[in-house]
DNA sequence: TGTGAAATGCCCGGCCC
DNA sequence: GGGCCGGGCATTTCACA
């Protein structure tokens, strides 16, 4: 990012590891890419401060947090202008349910992702949040019967 | 998930804390949620345990990965059964460019997020590792402008 | 919940490429 | 000279009472 400089295979391994345990302590790390303790810290440190690492997060079930419904809601907003758009976001990202939202080209104009306890609770917050304001129009429900994640992101082309 | 018990409020600090910062000492999260250290550790070893946290990981900024495209590919797959879902799911979670797939109601079938260095490499991806299989219908690519994450996934009702 | 031993993180030096 | 390696101390973790 800030700092435009090329990966080597150790940076790389050290990406790879940390996207699927960014906990492992940094012994069994250096272990794992095969340089020095020291010299691990030095290379996590440096991705962090060069913004190619923006940070670390705990992983969460949705079941565990009541979560058994997710969709995703496709959204016409008009018009499409920013002092449109700006507020929109931003009430879709005050709300509880909401898991992510893309602003795409196409048809529809966003896709929200969204996670709730029932379909009772879908279709009151689809009435309630998004119908309900002026500047929404058609609203598509999509309901996920699962969903996969990727590999990690690594340097492209890989 | 294993153990339905209620979180208290001292959990649901801990889960949100953890989920915008995973890395955070032990001693410090304890601090933030006003409990003795050994305390916080035995209530995140529970979380763990029940399956409520579910591992943690590293966060990596997409443009340094060279990815300055993304995308979310709205694809419908013929027949519609285990048979070719569950094939067309592995080939599509083994493309270093896919981050996420959603397996939805609607006229679409899956919702793929990619990740692009290029639109060239983009449509490269599309007629390559979509339109070319026999599965694959029709493939709607909807660029993406923006993407926002959602706040910490908290008990719901919240 | 508080304490203590073991392990870890991390700053420091010198060294080699 | 920039990055890699090993030593030493402060901090943290985690089992125990």
């Amino acid at each position: 990012m800030r700092d435009d400089v090329a990966f080597d295979s150790v940076d790389v391994a050290i990406l790879r590891i940390l996207q699927s345990d960014g906990r492992i302590a940094n012994k069994d790390l250096a272990a794992a890419v095969g340089v020095a303790p020291s010299t691990c810290l030095d290379r996590v440190a440096r991705l962090r401060r060069a913004g190619v690492i923006t940070g670390y997060l705990a992983e969460v079930d949705a079941a565990s947090m009541g979560r058994t419904v997710d969709a995703l809601l496709a959204v016409q907003v008009q018009p499409h202008s920013r002092g449109v758009v700006d507020p929109f976001v931003a009430h879709v990202l005050a709300l509880p349910e909401t898991r992510a939202v893309h602003h795409v080209t196409g048809v529809d104009d966003f896709i929200v992702h969204v996670s709730c306890g029932s379909t009772r609770d879908l279709q009151r917050l689809v009435l309630d949040e998004f119908t309900t304001r002026p500047e929404v129009g058609r609203v598509q429900t999509h309901l996920i019967f699962g969903s996969w994640r990727g590999g990690p992101l690594l340097p492209y082309p890989s």
